[in-house]
DNA sequence: TTCTAGTTTATAATAATTCTAAAAAAAGTA
DNA sequence: TACTTTTTTTAGAATTATTATAAACTAGAA
């Protein structure tokens, strides 16, 4: 389903050039249809260890935040030292565990509307995101 | 109200010894009512202009992470290559302007109860935090 | 005052991310 | 196709945030 000929045309419906690199790329993060949370050291590692050729990091991080600016990916704001990105780009919201490091989705659906009463002047909103923090019970 | 004896008391009161340090520091912090939030960078300059002496990087480092794992700052949640803090230690939210990387408090009133419908076994929520995003109208 | 554990400091180390400039690849053109 | 132009990749350097180290210093107790 999620095969060459696709990425080929996801990259060029937005405007990227379907590079070796960037197919490679699409192969890991898009060719299952089960989402994934990932840091860009961790990508790098997926990448390395499924694909025969290393990609360099400098790639990596350009092609992500290519895929990023495309809403292709979706950057998580969680405040550790390295950035979460996230193949669920539709609107939904994070567990963060921050014993494992571990994100988990919380749905739209399993979180009752957020009702926002304040706004700021010359502003608005472009997101509104949850994160709930779990420890052990 | 706020001057040096209560900053001795804070500190005493919470296991940690009021050096010269971290009284100048809680000068900073705590000296007037309103609450502000900030970058290691940040205070690390403000320290430095009004104070004479100057405090090391490290020790602003390990005082405020002191001073946050006491519960008298809080890490605030946004995907930035620093880290910001918070002396609003209540319970509340944020907006956040990318363009300007300025946070703005959104009280706890201002946003509707949140109602989560899923859990995680063998884990308990410790904090559920909004961060909504704004742009330019 | 003396002793000791806790603290500060300068500095080095680490780690995430971005920058750079040259080489390679892709696209465009004839 | 063959040539030109544009984009991309790459290795490595640079930058920046943060943490670790280890020696000098200090607060507080005896
Ligand atoms: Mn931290
Ligand atoms: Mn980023
Ligand atoms: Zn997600
Ligand atoms: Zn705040």
């Amino acid at each position: 389903m999620n095969s060459k000929g696709n990425f080929v045309k996801k990259l060029r419906n937005s405007g990227l050039r379907p590079t070796k690199q960037r197919i490679k790329i699409c192969e890991v993060l898009f060719k299952n249809e089960k989402t994934f949370h990932f840091t860009i050291n961790e990508l790098s590692k997926i990448i390395a260890e499924k694909i025969e050729e290393k990609i360099s990091l400098a790639t990596i991080y350009n092609t992500v935040h290519a895929f990023k600016k495309k809403g292709y990916l979706k950057e998580i704001s969680i405040n550790t030292d390295k950035s979460y990105f996230d193949t669920n780009t539709s609107h939904h919201h994070h567990f963060f565990d921050n014993l494992t490091k571990e994100l988990t989705d919380l749905s739209n659906e399993d979180v009752e509307k957020i009702q926002i009463n304040k706004s700021l002047p010359g502003k608005k909103i472009s997101s509104v995101e949850i994160l709930v923090k779990v420890e052990n019970e």
